[in-house]
This record gives structure tokens, sequence and C-alpha cells, in this order.
DNA sequence: AAATAGTACCGAAAAGTTTCGATTTGCATA
DNA sequence: TATGCAAATCGAAACTTTTCGGTACTATTT
């Protein structure tokens, strides 16, 4: 390709059959260029090897940046996953920049921070369990940014890596546990309906029944929350019920505190008479009274692995898979038993 | 200046009499420019109010960013903060860079790490419960980047700004409420002895003690860590004891829980047999059963007090003092009640 | 003093980026 | 069907930045 002369963008745009500014726009992530025409300049800049100057710059430059985002930092969840990514962050020396979407959603102009975040040198993103739209990935995306999405709420677009556990077989791992204790009516305490991870959590549950031949109860299913005052609440509900389930499922540790909690006050001792399993492993879990049997999730491995595919995506590799899937665990601790009057 | 068209670098350029890349030069501050020149130049430039595009953007889109550095992420206590710092992060429009000392202890080299953060236009530092030397916190001060301290573990020094609460007069609550129900027997669960915070809460509750006239018991005061389990392990020892004292006032809320969940265990009613007080006012104090009755730190206003303070630095005020404080309070639940036999 | 080397400074030319208008296309409307 | 309108796409031109070589000046050597 070089002859005698540096790699210029010109070169690139004569092969591509396109003019300087269009190889210049697709390079810099503009968005008035034909996804065809990108992808056919994409092709060539690969095939060259050419750099920007200022990508050139960039690769010299100092420690590499990841912007993590986080909904809300007051769950043990969120923090957990933190410390993982710290974990890796600190090992493979990149830096952490935090943002917090808060209530207000993500990103008020995602092309406007997508830019930002390339001017200032950050190298990719880290989405923790938020709502994240296809749009603002795109921008994300378009400019080579990359970007790995953990239990994302929405099903992830084709363009971006997600990091999650096992969900379907936790569930299903947890409910047989209730089974082979010889449970049959075994309530399930579900996250919001629309988030995916808690749909899969659903089915595994699911599946866990039917595998045993038993047919599960619309009203012991509940959808709510990942909170623990709405763990509380439905228990409150299930316990109107008759029959009386004689065990729980819940979709996350806070929501089977919260059922904890509540069975307390309300004189329902755990495990005889009820028993519950949380899902998640977070610290507090295990030192909750009873001790809660719980689907951990490898949650500080999991941020290490965000960070480290980001990484590896820094590197030019290509992820060989869109999404990654940690194994859970089921850890048997003191809040379940075998059903009463058995 | 301008006859119709925008302003444009090269009009500045024939009125300074150089060429358009001498402009260019200037304004990227580059070394190739003679003194004389560039401060025609600047003149000019200054003059005719030119800006260039990246500087534009520059102005648009350039965030300060603080420098966080915290020991773990797996304290309520920490995420508390931090999301008390995000709040007013988000609220000022800086960003946040998270970085953790873990285990290691902090910056293996201080003078070259204060450099970076410079070097990269990072506008302050704060620390979180952090042991920080002297030597560090001065590296930063020559460069006149802005340091505060949230609750430091070993006293700070003269430069530093440090944001804390009342520790205290919040221990004197907590142990005054106790005396207030009837309790004479009153036990302390401190936290490493060492630690700045935990002297000043022994402080509070042996002054309460006093205030009544009431002599403190060395067996009932213990030292250990800000941990549930050492929580746990202290009530035990406390067990022993005859006579056994009816209430507990611990440093931590961690070790608060600790010791309700033994006492569960312990088969000891909270707070029939024993009253317990935690300190912190983290989360998993109000979901505990029974209610931790605790004297609550403002965590959120620290970490949001922390950050304005940076800012206000920043923005060149010199703070009005060395040690921000931040009242405490006393939230009554249901950990503490009338002594046993009474 | 002359030659040489080194360095600071500048601008022509090359490279890259952004603006803006031209062209096309899709789609709703007359 | 014709017409208008808005959005998408692209490149020419305008603009900015960078490279690179030349000039002039100074210091050092011969």
């Amino acid at each position: 390709m070089q002859n005698g002369r540096r790699l210029t963008l010109s070169a690139v745009a004569r092969q591509a059959g396109v003019s300087v500014p269009t190889v210049s726009k697709v390079i810099n992530g503009r968005t008035d260029v034909a996804a065809e025409t990108r992808k056919r300049v994409l092709a060539i800049l690969e095939e060259s090897g050419y750099r920007s100057p200022v990508q050139h710059r960039r690769s010299l430059a100092a420690v590499p940046v990841v912007e993590v985002v986080v909904d809300s930092l007051n769950s043990g969840y969120t923090a957990e996953v933190l410390a993982g990514i710290m974990d890796s962050a600190t090992a493979g020396g990149v830096e952490v920049l935090l943002s917090s979407t808060g209530s207000r959603g993500v990103a008020p102009n995602p092309e406007q921070r997508a830019q930002r975040l390339v001017d200032q040198g950050r190298c990719g993103m880290i989405v923790v369990t938020s709502a994240f739209g296809d749009a603002p990935l795109d921008a994300f995306h378009r400019r080579g940014v990359p970007v790995v999405v953990i239990d994302p709420l929405n099903p992830p677009s084709e363009e971006v890596v997600s990091v999650g556990c096992t969900d379907w077989a936790g569930a299903k791992d947890a409910t047989a546990h209730l089974l082979a204790l010889g449970h049959r009516r075994i309530a399930f305490l579900g996250g919001p309906e629309a988030v995916e991870c808690s749909q899969a959590r659903l089915h595994g549950y699911l599946a866990a029944l039917r595998s045993q031949g038993i047919a599960a109860e619309d009203r012991y299913v509940l959808a709510g929350e990942f909170r623990s005052d709405d763990g509380a609440r439905r228990l409150r509900d299930l316990l109107l019920l008759d029959p009386r389930p004689t065990a729980v499922v819940a979709a996350s540790d806070t929501i089977a505190l919260g059922v904890i909690a509540e069975a307390l006050r309300q004189q329902v001792r755990i495990p005889q008479q009820l028993s519950v399993v949380g899902f998640d492993g977070i610290r507090q879990a295990e030192e909750s009274v009873p001790a809660l049997t719980t689907v951990a999730q490898p949650l500080r491995d999991i941020g290490r692995a965000a960070l480290r595919i980001i990484l590896r995506q820094v590197g030019g590799e290509v992820p060989d898979s869109r999404r990654v899937e940690l194994a859970t665990k089921l850890v048997v601790r003191e809040s379940t038993a075998v059903p009463p009057g058995e």
C-alpha cells in the first residue's frame, strides 16, 4: 500500500471511493454517513491500518480511563460490582470514572456525552443495571468506544457485550433445592416484569416446578420492586392466602431480607414455618438472622469480568461472545428447611 | 472586527502580521514561537475575542474532575458517603474519578500521583476514611490541589480540611438516651483504638456516664474492629460477665448489627434483655429486626459537603474552617428499652 | 576571521476537520 | 399523480492544525 509516503486520509478515501471529509467523519463518528458507506470505509481503514493523529496521540497518552455508569449506589449489589470493577481496574492500570444516572435516567444528550468521552481519552464504558436505549449505545459504537452492560434492564442490543449471571439456572437451582426439601407450595417474589434478568429467574422457577410435574399457581407469583419493603408487603399478601405457601423464592436478596424481617414481625418463624431463598449473594445476606440461603452471583467476578472485557476490546480484540454469563452458586444457610408438618 | 464573515484565524494572523500557522501555534501553546511574537498575537487574540473551535467545544464540554479515594467499598458507610458525593457532583457539574486504595495502603508514589492529577486537570481530591500521611498531602498542597478528608483515621494535618460528624456529642447522646431509660451498666464496643473518631466516641460515652456520676468499668469497654463479626465476638465476651451489662453502645452500626445477630443466636432478646445503640445510620440499620436505634451520621450530607468544599476551594475561596462537623441525630427505633427487671 | 554546528523561529505545504449547500430519497399532502 | 417538506447523505470549500524545511542568529571550533 505505501508507496514511499506516509499513510494518509486521502489514500484511504481514494481507495474507498469517497471524499476525504467522509473518511474523516467515519473516524470521528459523525452521523452524516450512510451505514453502508461507513462499513466500506471502516473495512479499508482496518485493512490499511490507518491511525488518525489524534488516535495515535491518545494511544500514547497517560492512564486510560473507563467510565462506569450506575443507577444508584444504595444497593449492596451495585457496591459489590463496583468493588469488582475496581479490582480489575487497579490490576489493569486503568482508572475509573464514576457517574450516576440518579433518577433522571441516562445521559441527557448521548451524542455530546459520547463525544466528550472520546475527547477526554476515555477508552470504554461499563453500564451497571440501567436501562440504556439503543440510540446512546450507537453513539458510542460509532466512535469505537467499547461498551459493556451489566445485567441490563432491557434486552441488550446487537452491538454491545452484556455480562450477567445464569439467572435461569440459578432460580431453577433455588427452586429445586426447596422441592428437594419437600416443599410443594412455593411462591415466587419477582422483580419488575419488564426487566430481563427478572424474567429469566421467573422462568427458571417455573421450569423447576414443571420438571416435578407441579403446576405453577398464579397467586403465588408476585412481581414487584427489588426492594425490601416491597418484599415485606408481598409477604403480607402471601400470608393471607389459603393454603399458604411453605416457601418463597425471592428474585433478589433485598426482597428476601424484607421477607425475613416481615416474618419476624408477623411471628412467622423462619425456616420452621416458612423457607426463604434469595438471589444475588450480597453481604447482608450472610449477616441476617437466620442467615439467608441464596443464589449467589459472583458479583465481584462480574465486575472484574466486565472491566477485563473492556480492556481486551481496547486492545483490539473482538469479543468472542455478545453475552457472558457467570455461574451462580446456591449457598445454603439457615433460612431453608423441610416444610412444616412433615 | 467582523466584516460580514465569522471571525477567523487568518484575520487575526493578518492583523498581527504573522502567518496563520503561527497564530494556531500560539493558541495551542506550541513552543516554537518567539516570546515577542506570542505576546503580540495574544494581544490581538484578546482584543478580537477569537476562540478556536476546540477551545469553544472545550468550554462547553470540559467538566472538572474530582478524584475520590476510598479504602474499600464493602461497607454501607462508604457507599452512602459516595452517594452523597455523587449528589453534589451531578448537581455541581463535576465528574468523579474513583480510586481504591484496597489493602495496599495509599499511593505508592504520592509525588508522581499528585503530578499526574494536575496534568490531567483534576481539580481536587476527597479521601474517605483512609490513613493518609502528611507527605502525600503536602505533595498535593504544594501543587494547589485542594484535598478534603472525610473521617480521617489519623488526626488530620494542618493544611487539609476534614469533614466528619460530631462523634463526641453523638456518643454522649446515645449513652444519655440509655441512661434516661434507666440503664446503669452500659458497655461500649469501640473501633480500633488509634482511630480518631473512635476515640471521640469513647470519650462521649465516658462523659455521659460521668455527668451522671457513674464510674466507667473497664471490662465493659472493649475496643475492636468496625465489623459485625467482631461485634458478635465481643458480645459473647460481655455475656460472660457478672453482672452483665444491660445495654451496649456500639461505635458503629456494623458492630451493633453483629451484636443483634449474635443476641438472636444466643437467645438474648433485644430490647427486653439487652438494649443496643449503633452509630452511623447506615441503611441496614433500618431494616434489621428489631430496627436499630442509632446515632445517625448524615452520611450523604457529609459526602455532599465534602464535594462542595472542594468546589469552593477550586473557585478560589479560602475555607473558613479546617474542620467541618455535621450534627448527628439520635434515631430511636426498636432496639432500646428500659432495662430488664424494672 | 572563517567555517561549522546548533538552535530558535517562522511559514509553505500537507493533512485533517468542520461547515454548509446541493442532491437525493421517503413520505405525507393537495 | 403531482407537490411540498423534511431528513439523510455527501463533497466542495473554508478553516485549523501539523509537518517539515528554510532562514537567521549564536556559539564553538579551526
